[in-house]
DNA sequence: CTATAATGTGACTGCCCAGTCATATGACTG
DNA sequence: CAGTCATATGACTGGGCAGTCACATTATAG
């Protein structure tokens, strides 16, 4: 954990530093991010910096948590509407936030994705610790939709979680690069990117999830005008 | 490109360069990757080389081209037994060939993830031509579905082709961190994994494509059990 | 104001890096 | 044999790095 020193220190200063740490760890490995580079953008000294963080392993994990943190923090604020609702409609609540969220702090997301999937530079339980408790919030979900009826009990569990987990995951990075969006400008919040075609998107990988993952003899609600089962209102 | 040095290197010594080599591209960024801990592994001098190599970012490139190349042959020593099979078929054993090359070479994996996915440390069109060319692929395999009839035609192409790409590239790490398995032990063939379960998650990732792709009246081939449409024999 | 504690600083250490180059070794030619 | 060319070598250069430390500055307390 950082010293009582950095959570001391003025907001605006230690959000600069903040901001500046997660800018270089987004965009470099954790060896080749430097802490040099982060104190001379941030405008502090390199003794300084070292009054807020016991060594770079420190600062890296802070990160690390704060992204968890946050998006969990984010998640919370924006809660469905009823949490009751149709696993298909959870889901698509869900994607919503995540890209949301992904796409206000793509950043951070890279931090997250760097720790998670592409390098665990200190073999680290709180890694897998993370990625555990984000890979079981998709199995309730899915195992809900099993109870539900929503998810054909004969599908594979793991491989519903695999599916699910990763498309969730690739699908910010996905559209971001799809759409040339700047990481810098979405975090200012500069990014015009056409909310409509995105959320379209988002309806195209929910509807086929629900394709994929309803029982056969399904209620088709992602084409209304099809004959349905449900009993005209 | 390599100097011609390189290639009238004997074999085994070549070799044991490019295998320590993509050790270290798989497992760093391009900036952490050491050219030092390469030529103090592999027993040659600093200065060979650079007899071998113009610098760095050629020996970077011969690989990500290598690992491209590599996956190429290994598909086309692998035909599918039938080219006028049914888009299922066709995913079911690429998806098998992928993977067989992904257990036996995870490392040239690890760089040609790294180089797509994570990092563009040049950026370079060569990547995003090797890119391109995977999601045409790939976008061909699918509209051929379509005309088929094998893919529901109201189905988003862009959206399935980024959930068959983004599914198969994951699949191969997935299974490798699932498992536990070790690289080393993978490239060496120390590695045992049950091909059962393994052909069985195979299955399962199929039937779901199958499942969220397939036009709605369909023969459900996956339950042969379950009442079909098909004219019994 | 003074004394003490907390915070800020940047020059410095030892280390590793990519890439160079003068020199050495070997291989082939006449 | 001598001469020429390709290849091998590792000490060396300049630069970046994480982390340290003696000292400077600022805040707090008595």
């Amino acid at each position: 954990m950082p010293k009582s020193t950095f959570f001391n220190l003025p907001e605006e200063k230690r959000n600069l530093i903040l901001e500046v740490a997660i800018d270089e760890f987004a965009g470099k490995d954790y060896d080749s991010a430097s802490i040099s580079q982060i104190v001379a953008r941030a405008g502090i000294a390199k003794g300084s910096f070292y009054q807020y963080f016991e060594d770079k392993r420190d600062l890296y994990f802070y990160l690390v948590e704060l992204a968890a943190e946050e998006k969990k923090r984010f998640l919370a604020r924006h809660p469905p509407p009823d949490p009751e609702m149709d696993l298909f409609d959870y889901l698509r609540w869900l994607l919503r936030i995540g890209m949301t969220f992904e796409l206000s702090q793509p950043k951070l997301g890279w931090v997250a994705f760097r720790a998670i999937y592409v390098e665990r530079p200190f073999g680290d339980d709180v890694l897998d610790h993370v990625q555990r408790r984000a890979l079981d919030y998709y199995r309730s979900l899915l195992q809900m939709g099993v109870d539900q009826g929503s998810v054909d009990p004969e599908i594979d569990m793991d491989m519903a979680v695999f599916i699910v987990s990763r498309l969730f995951a690739e699908y910010g990075r996905h559209l971001i690069e799809r759409e040339q969006l700047s990481l810098d400008d979405l975090e200012r919040g500069n990014a015009a990117y056409r909310d409509l075609d995105i959320t379209d998107m988002e309806e195209h990988l929910i509807s086929f999830l629900e394709r994929g993952l309803r029982p056969y003899p399904r209620t088709n609600r992602l084409r209304p005008d099809a004959p349905g089962q449900e009993p005209a209102p």
